[in-house]
DNA sequence: TGGGGGGATGATACAATATAACTTTGGGGC
DNA sequence: GCCCCAAAGTTATATTGTATCATCCCCCCA
């Protein structure tokens, strides 16, 4: 279910998922910035990768590849699961969304086009998932990784709970 | 594969994982512990679930449900999918084994019965796998959920890259 | 002593997630 | 016109995980 506009304001980075906002805005800058940075890198943001960004940007809640299949059957008849976990794999190799690996779904990256290492908290209540990045968590994962001599390549870190509007 | 008796002398916690040691003797510790866990709590460490307990602890690496089931079967004819799962959401409640998200497999605690929040250094070499327990790390991830008003209760952590041995 | 209750397992079927492998399409360069 | 190559189409299958109902067995107790 898509939050429809309701404020011309953003509320600053990291707030945007647990508050109402103007969530359209949300996915048109995700748009924009997606065909940017795929011109810019010389690959191609084809309409079917646009729509699946589009689909697992219509909410800050992690989406399934078999629920993106579904959306994506509406307007496009042909896609079976192949069509998606392409268009995943594409996007991921961007840095246009993530992987949550806890839920075996997928999220659009706030940050897209900035080199970053994120964190995820997600609501077990209501499903909201942000992305947060932290470079003193950060810090202190490679702090960790380096006492145990142990090279980082990639860093998962999903932390469950509950969002503050859930806690209340 | 198992790796076989070649020192009575442990490394101290952590380092086991990471150079040949008596691996038997992890194995046989897990076990003697689950086994006091369960007596102290009450509860039924089952010959599957000590089985299943025994598989998971074959290696250092994480071992996935089908591949449980597979060893499960050689004694146990009547091993279905759901036979592994329930035993393994047995031993995960009982804090024996760990589920690592990023692999969806699953891993023996080297912990069992101490409270601690753990993190894995995930070799995609070798595939051994290290749980580490930093408490600056840990404490980093409480601080930024407290950041974003976030109340956390479960924290998934997984390192993947080099381990020494196969960096060096 | 023979129900009865509850935890554990058996058994069958199926759901959900993900990939392999081969074919076809379509746009750009020569 | 032809080749090349990336993308998408197509079919089939692999992998991971659950739902549901039946059965067994131990312990308690009337
Ligand atoms: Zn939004
Ligand atoms: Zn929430
Ligand atoms: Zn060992
Ligand atoms: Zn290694």
């Amino acid at each position: 279910m898509v939050e429809h506009r309701t404020s011309p304001h953003h509320s600053g980075p990291g707030r945007a998922a647990e508050k109402p906002h103007d969530h359209d805005a949300c996915i048109d800058t995700a748009i924009a910035r997606a065909r940017a940075l795929c011109e810019e890198r010389s690959v191609q943001l084809t309409p079917i990768r646009e729509k699946v960004l589009q689909i697992v940007w219509r909410s800050h809640k992690p989406v399934g590849a078999y629920q993106v299949l579904d959306e994506l059957s509406r307007t496009h008849k042909a896609a079976r699961p192949p069509t998606v976990y392409r268009a995943l794999d594409f996007l991921i190799a961007e840095g246009l969304i993530h992987k949550i690996e806890s839920l075996n779904a997928y999220l659009g990256c706030g940050e897209a086009g900035v080199a970053h290492t994120s964190q995820f908290l997600i609501c077990r209540s209501c499903g909201t998932t942000e992305e947060i990045v932290d470079p003193k968590l950060d810090q202190a994962l490679d702090a960790a990784a380096k006492r145990a001599r142990f090279t980082v390549e990639r860093k998962v870190v999903e932390i469950a709970g509950l969002c503050g509007r859930c806690a209340g």
